[in-house]
RNA sequence: GCCGGUGUGGCGGAAUGGUAGACGCAGGGGAUUCAAAAUCCCCCGAUGGUGACAUCGUGCCGGUUCGAGUCCGGCCACCGGUACCA
């Protein structure tokens, strides 16, 4: 998670620095380039510019062919899918630089689709040795391929692919030009930036792979954009005494499109400049924008200010954030620059300016998507099904009504757009909401990805029932105290233990399964029915979280007092957590092979003595004594032949 | 490609380096019942064996350890993210 937060900003130092044209064009007299990797200078074989770099832009106005190259670049595509797949392209211009180290070596300059204009200088040197992007269009153009570094003295110069190690691995250098001929490239780097930089070749920069966040969206969900656009003065912003502008709610979805476009009033408004009719600006703001500050407002939401300080101070930060991982790099990382922001602007104590003390990236609930490969929805787009509009019919999935066979796209996450969500509703209805609950806890621990499926509900159900009739019969129960009300406490106090560590740790699944087992040691155990009684009220009371109505009703039923929700949740009894005989297993060469029940508190010497006696052990042992012997006190006995 | 993650029975999944498969689902057998529903009990990784038991088994290959699902190295597959970042 941090991970992919720090590659986003993707902070990286460099060099910048310029190589001097042999003949210049128009103002043009050097190409300013980027590179991470100035050590590689002397690998240099070609220097690349984005089509849409001012040089190219300039060669285009008076030579046709690469006005059309350049053309086609820019309409390639810019997803990951169809960069995967193009090919890289060059363009030759013709013209030619000189080495910054070396003035009589001249290198070309190729117009590159695969050099983008907003990142770096828009311009790049080449090195195809250390980059295999630059090795492919070396190979391609037959442009020299000049190792600076190899993995070893001794190792080829002829390289089949691009040699790009990690930056901590040593490496030999062929033509360090300020370190040693063994170090790492990071120090190599360092070096380079240094030298460069003492003798004029340009100057080290630090940049950062993020871009600016465009946040205007032509929809209608989103706080409007507060400016109004004025004839005569041109773009306002509303005036403070205006401020919040709130969207109309007589708006209409019927036709694709900004509803704020069509609204008959709500654009118009005085110029707060000059007066004047003027009309707003309708894009809004994405609605990220909202998400990254509401658990900021959240601890003030009626103050006339954005947050109160003194309530900001008590209530930040937030101690347990839950999300999924696929906000890891938008929603996570907007939020922390707005609590930076806000505490700048006196809006949130310098202590938050992380705004998250805990993050738990639950998983995604997917659902398979049902595609109608046929028909369009009436304003044309793909139609997908809902999954009770369809069912399994042999091999394939048809829609109930039509009987049309649909695609299939096994799982996905669930998405309104593509109809492949589940309504918890039909449970709720047939079952109740604890049944609901508790089942949809009790599967899959929380962090992973779960396929829905219902056919574990009836079971919940099932399952329920029975802890109430279960505390039915307690509740009736007159058994005197007697020999069996100890096992059952013990019972108890493990089951606080395991299913509160459980909840604590985000396993619910684990916890669910703890209740399960409780359940059934009440309802074999053969207590008392004060003894009883207090079990169950702990099992209702550990229920609570997950079967609320139900864990009430026991517990009400059961001589509670007042209610479970006000209740303190138990805790265990150290002392009742400790059995009196444990069973170890014996192992005989890390297999297991017999067990032994001793008391707890046996020394290991005789823990040792008792294992040695053991008949399995005596069998494997053949009369030799073991070459070691090893007693984990409570856990384990290995015996090593 | 790069970044992040995940791999355990028929299925969902348990397991502070210490008896792998808890618990649940599905499946099988039995009790109860005139019959059923409901309920209760038992079995349920693979192979061999009537059985006691033995061998194998946590994606693959290796390593560390008395002992590895768990730790380390190298792969493979799948899922999510992605902006050809010089």
């Amino acid at each position: 998670m941090r991970l992919m937060q720090e590659n986003w900003i993707g902070k990286s130092r460099g060099l910048q620095f310029s190589f001097s044209m042999v003949d210049g064009i128009g103002a043009h007299d050097r190409v300013e380039v980027y590179t991470t990797r100035p050590d590689t200078l002397m690998g240099a074989s070609f220097v690349g510019i984005s089509p849409d770099h001012p040089l190219a832009k300039e060669l285009e106005a008076d030579n046709a062919d690469i006005a059309a190259f350049n053309a086609e670049c820019r309409k390639g595509g810019t997803t990951a899918e169809a960069l995967e797949k193009a090919e890289k392209l060059g363009f030759d211009t013709g013209l030619r630089v000189r080495h910054p180290f070396d003035t009589s070596w001249e290198l070309p300059v190729y117009i590159a689709n695969f050099i983008m204009m907003d990142y770096g200088t828009g311009a790049i040197f080449g090195c195809p040795a250390h980059d295999q992007r630059d090795f492919d269009f070396a190979k391609k153009y037959d442009l020299p391929i000049i190792p600076t570094f190899l993995p070893s003295a001794d190792s080829s110069p002829e390289l089949d692919e691009a040699f790009v190690p990690n930056k901590t691995d040593m490496v030999h250098w062929l033509t360090p030009f300020a370190w040693d001929a063994a170090t790492n490239g990071e120090d190599a780097i360092n070096k380079a930036v240094d030298f460069c930089e003492a003798n004029g070749v340009g100057q080290g920069v630090t940049k950062f792979r993020l871009r600016d966040w465009g946040l205007s969206r032509q929809r209608y969900w989103g706080a409007p954009i507060p400016v109004v656009h004025c004839d005569d003065c041109g773009v306002v912003p509303e005036k403070k005494e205006n401020l919040p502008v709130e969207l109309p709610y007589d708006v209409s979805f019927d036709i694709p499109g900004n509803p704020l476009d069509r609204h008959p009033t709500w654009r118009n408004t005085p110029c707060p400049a000059c007066g004047k009719d003027a009309l707003r600006e309708t894009d809004t703001m994405d609605t990220f924008v909202d998400s990254s500050w509401y658990f900021a407002r959240f601890t003030s939401p009626h103050a006339k200010t954005p947050t109160e300080q003194a309530d900001a101070e008590y209530w930040m930060n937030v101690d347990q954030y839950i999300g999924g991982i696929e906000h890891a790099i938008l929603h996570l990382l907007y939020s922390r620059f707005f609590a930076r922001a806000m505490h700048k602007t006196g809006h949130l104590p310098a202590t938050a300016i992380e705004p998250f003390d805990a993050l738990f990236t639950q998983g995604m609930v997917t659902h398979a998507i049902y595609e109608n490969p046929t028909r369009k929805t009436p304003m044309g787009q793909t139609l997908y099904h809902y999954p009770e509009e369809v069912e399994k019919r042999g091999d394939d999935v048809i829609v109930k009504e039509t009987g049309e066979t649909v695609k299939v796209i096994p799982s996905a996450k669930m998405s309104k757009s593509k109809n492949n969500v589940v309504d918890p509703v039909a449970i709720i209805n047939q079952y109740g909401a604890d049944t609901a609950r508790w089942f949809v806890l009790s599967d899959s621990p929380p962090e992973r990805d779960v396929e829905w499926t219902a056919s574990g509900a009836e079971a919940t159900h099932k399952h329920l029932s029975r802890v109430y009739r279960i505390a039915t019969e307690i509740a009736a129960n007159t058994d005197a105290p007697n020999g069996q009300d100890d096992a059952l406490l013990r019972d108890m106090h493990k089951a606080i233990h395991d299913v509160t560590q459980g909840v604590e740790s985000f396993g619910f699944n684990a916890s669910i399964a703890k209740l399960y087992g409780f359940t059934g040691s009440i309802a074999k155990s053969k207590a008392g029915g004060d003894a009883k009684r207090q079990a169950m009220r702990t099992l209702a009371q550990l229920m609570s979280p997950m079967t609320p109505h139900l864990a009430e009703d026991i517990w009400a039923m059961l001589g509670g007092d007042g209610l479970i929700a006000n209740a303190t949740w138990p805790v265990a009894d150290e002392a009742m957590l400790v059995e009196d005989t444990i069973t170890m297993p014996i192992q005989i060469n890390g297999k297991r092979r017999s067990e032994l029940a001793v008391p707890k508190d046996m020394s290991k010497e005789e823990v040792e003595k008792l294992a040695l006696a053991d008949e399995a052990v005596i069998k494997a042992l053949e009369g030799n004594a073991p070459k070691k012997l090893i007693v984990v006190p409570g856990r384990i006995i290995n015996v090593v032949i």
